[in-house]
DNA sequence: CGTTGGTTTGATTAATGTCAACGCACGTGG
DNA sequence: CCACGTGCGTTGACATTAATCAAACCAACG
C-alpha cells in the first residue's frame, strides 16, 4: 500500500475512493541518492515531497559550521508542505540512504486539501510533526544524555512499527554517531560512550546500521517515554 | 480588531465576511488569572482557546520535577487545536499574567476549517508553530547561553511588533529568569548571568516586566536572528 | 592492499550546574 | 503608616558534566 495512504489513514479512514485520490496524486516517483539533497535551505521546492522508500532528515546549519537535525522522516512522510507559505525553506531535507520519493503539484496538493477528510488527516498529521518537535525539546533540554539516547531509540522504534518496518524489536537505523549527536545536541564522543553504556546494560545492540532493542521495557522506563504525543494508537494495535 | 483576525489575515487576506465569521465564531469569552492553567496536561479540552489579551506558555513537566516550555503565546494564538487528535493533551498550558480567552466549540471550529480561505490560514499558522519549535531546536542546542538568551528576545520582540504592541523597540515581557532558563535550557544563575551581560554591553534593559531592545541590530548579529522561520513578512513591514 | 569514513579510547579543558546566602522590592496585615 | 513576609534577583564558591583534542582502531570498498 502507498505509505501515505497508510499513514493518513491512521488519522482519519478513508474511503476506497478517497486511497485511491490519494496514491494517484503524484505527478510522478524519483529516486534520491544516500546523502544528497532534497531540499535546500533558501530555495522554494516545485512540489511536494512525499517520502516513500527510506530515511530523510530536516536540519538546519548554522553559521558557525554547527548543523541541527530537527526530524527524521520515514516513509509516508511529507518533506515540504512548507511551500505554502515559504517565499523560501527555512530548513533543508537529505537524504539518510538512498530513497524514493513521489512528487506532488501544488496544485494537486490543493486539491488534496480541498477533500475534506484527506485535508483533515493531512493537517493532522501536521499537528503531529508539531508535537513531535516539542518532545524533542524537552528530551533534549532535560534529559541527561543517556536518557535523552534512548528516548530518541524508544520514538523511532514506535514510529518504524507503525509503518511495519520493525521486526522482532529490530530495525534499520541509518544513522552515524555525529547524527545522532547533532539531532539531541551531544557530541559524538558522548554518544559513542552513551552507546557503550547502552550495550554493557543489555538494552541495546547497534551495528551496521541496525538497532535492536533488547529491553524496550527499560529503555522506556529510563528515559520517560510516553508514545502519547505521536498519536498512533490505531497503527500501533494493529501491528502488534 | 479581533486579534485572531488580525494573524489569520497575515497568512491569508480575508473578505470582509470572514472577518466577521471569525469575530463572531466565539460561543464566548471568558477571563483568566495569572499562574492559572487554561489547559491541563492529560484532560482532553471541552473548547478550542483563542487567547486575546495576556501571554501563555506551553509546558511540560518532567518526572524530576523540571519543567520545559515549549512556546509562548499571544493574542491571537490558538492554544490547543490539538482538540482533534487527542484523547488527552500531552502538554499543559498556563498564563503568564491575567489574560482574555476567547472559547470556539469543536463544531465552530470545524466550521471555520470548512471555510477555504479560513481553513487554509489555519493550516499555515500550524506550519509557523511548527516552524518555531524547530527553530527553538536550533537555539537551544546550538548556540551558547548568551546567542540563545539574544536570540529569543528577538524572536518575542519580532512576534510582539507584529500584533503591534510593541512601541520604541519596548514591550512588556511577563516572565521570570526561571521561566526564561525553562524555556532555553538554562538555570537561572545563568540566565542571570546572561542578562546581565546584555545589559552591561547596552544591548537591553529589562525590569519591572519591561524590556527594551536597545540595539537590535547587534542582537540580531550577535544571535544569528534570521526572521525568515516566523513568515511574518506583510504583518512586518505593516508596522515598521 | 590501501584508503576512507566511522568508531573507540584516554587525557585535558572549559563551560554550566549546583549550592547557599544575601538583598531588594512589593504587597499584606497589623 | 510601618513591619514583616515572600518571591525574585543577584552574588560568589565550588562541583560536575560534557566538550575538545588527539590518536588508534576497525570495517567496508574499491
Amino acid at each position: 500500500m502507498d505509505p501515505l495512504v497508510a499513514k493518513l489513514n491512521c488519522f482519519a479512514p478513508l474511503s476506497a475512493e478517497e486511497r485511491t485520490l490519494l496514491a494517484s496524486a503524484y505527478e510522478r516517483t524519483i529516486a534520491g541518492a544516500a546523502g544528497s539533497d532534497i531540499v535546500t535551505e533558501g530555495e522554494r521546492p516545485q512540489h511536494i515531497h512525499v517520502l516513500l522508500e527510506g530515511w530523510a532528515y530536516r536540519y538546519k546549519m548554522l553559521p558557525d559550521g554547527g548543523r541541527q537535525i530537527m526530524a527524521y522522516l520515514m516513509p509516508g512522510d511529507l518533506c515540504d508542505v512548507h511551500i505554502f507559505i515559504l517565499k523560501a525553506m527555512d530548513h533543508s531535507i537529505g537524504l539518510l540512504c538512498d530513497a524514493r520519493i513521489g512528487l506532488l503539484t501544488e496544485q494537486a496538493m490543493l486539491d488534496l486539501l480541498d477533500n475534506p477528510r484527506i485535508g483533515r488527516a493531512l493537517y493532522l498529521s501536521t499537528l503531529v510533526d508539531d508535537a513531535t518537535s516539542r518532545e524533542w525539546l524537552a528530551n533534549s533540554l532535560r534529559r541527561d544524555p543517556f536518557e535523552r539516547v534512548a528516548h530518541l531509540f524508544c520514538e523511532l522504534w514506535v514510529r518504524m512499527n507503525a509503518i511495519g518496518l520493525v521486526e522482532a524489536d529490530s530495525f534499520d537505523l541509518p544513522l552515524t554517531q555525529a547524527e545522532l549527536g547533532d539531532t539531541i545536541g551531544l557530541n559524538p564522543v558522548s554518544v559513542n560512550r552513551v552507546l557503550q553504556r547502552l550495550r554493557a546494560e543489555q538494552m541495546i545492540t547497534l551495528g551496521r546500521k541496525r538497532l535492536t532493542l533488547l529491553d524496550p521495557k527499560r529503555l522506556i522506563a529510563i528515559s520517560g517515554f510516553d508514545p502519547n504525543y505521536l498519536h498512533l494508537d490505531k497503527s500501533i494495535s494493529t501491528h502488534r
